[in-house]
DNA sequence: TAAGAATTTGACCAACTGGTCAAACTAACG
DNA sequence: CGTTAGTTTGACCAGTTGGTCAAATTCTTA
């Protein structure tokens, strides 16, 4: 039933997207305004109106769509696995994610921050369901003797801090770093972190 | 030369300032309004500009004691202490301030977050300063043997995510853990990790 | 307690906001 | 090529925004 989209839709839906995930991560929704979207569209206002119903249609398309970009990851935890590599595989995975999409990390910890008005749902819902799945695999790792007990909710937030930091404080990591990359260090560390962690 | 407030400026600057953080941390400063900061303060729009020049200085007020009470602890830290200790109550005196002082937290995390537009030279100049200097302290008893060797940079950048997640990602947290303190927890995971890292 | 200083406010303004709409324009397709 | 569906826009609107100002009110202190 999904209508398919013009080739000039697809285009427009995508820059409208692409426009207003640079001016909502930085400003949040309400410091946005749909001419700066516009402006960096290079749509005009009325035909960014034409594509989305409103300003807070496009600012949930983008939350929609980051939330499951967001999760997929953590299902993607082999059980089967080697613990350690696996949750290894998932910070790194965070921490690339931080590298490659900044902004998306920008704008979902402004909409946390600003107290998820518009996904506390999922929080309590999706997010909270895939979590404490994750959290009994760790316990069950533990318990087995394959990695150090420690506790799995903490652990899961160590992991999102540190990754998303590096995101969301971009600006004051490069003062204090410099311009230069500083992702592969940072991997460096977390990993050693996570090892020191998780290893018996 | 400092001129000497009247009882009522004391009040009312301080009644100002509060509301501008509970505004401010919320939305951010473009999506704040002075309505809004006269609501909660209880005064009038026109008699807050009676005592701030405009909506930017509230904001800058806020921004210039914060960064004073964040440097502090880092200046606190003595050189001539046990380090894993030191560190440890550097880390432990950030997490208090994340579960006291939440929205100071996240009107700091805004700010960054949308490119610190009007604090950029204190990171660069002052808080680049003080960790630097930490960072030389740490590389100092790394060297002595006191501590095990860690890259100085990402351990401050770790302590600082892992403890301002707290305050910043605080209804994410609460959706996962319920609405019961999860404080007592956090220091004992922190602990935890920095011993580990830290011991040798 | 009266004068002067400090405080408070209602009325107001120009700029900006999200959003509408009819008309004009362009693309697609038989 | 002509028709129609899809796209774009200029003009516009009502509500909100940060900020001003003269007048009114309240405090302080001699």
């Amino acid at each position: 039933m999904k209508k398919t989209e013009t080739r000039i839709q697809k285009k427009n839906h995508s820059a409208i997207k692409s426009a207003g995930l640079k001016v909502f991560a930085q400003f949040g929704f309400r410091g946005s305004t749909l001419d700066q979207i516009a402006a960096e569209s290079g749509l005009s206002k009325p035909n960014i109106l034409y594509y989305f119903s409103s300003k807070e249609a496009i600012y949930e398309a983008l939350l929609a769509q980051l939330l499951t970009d967001w999760l997929q990851p953590v299902r993607d935890i082999d059980p089967a696995g080697d613990p350690v590599e696996e949750i290894l595989k998932y910070a790194k995975h965070k921490l690339k994610m931080s590298r490659l999409y900044p902004r998306e990390s920008r704008l979902y910890a402004t909409e946390i921050i600003q107290g998820a008005p518009r996904i506390k749902s999922v929080l309590t819902g999706e997010l909270r369901d895939v979590v404490e799945n994750l959290a009994l695999l760790i316990n069950h790792w533990a318990d087995s003797g394959l990695i150090r007990a420690v506790d799995p909710y903490h652990l899961i937030f160590s992991i999102w801090a540190m990754t998303q930091h590096y995101a969301d404080f971009d600006v004051q990591v490069k003062a204090i770093l410099g311009e230069k990359d500083h992702f592969e260090d940072a991997e460096h560390y977390l990993e050693d972190m996570l090892r020191r962690m998780l290893t018996v």
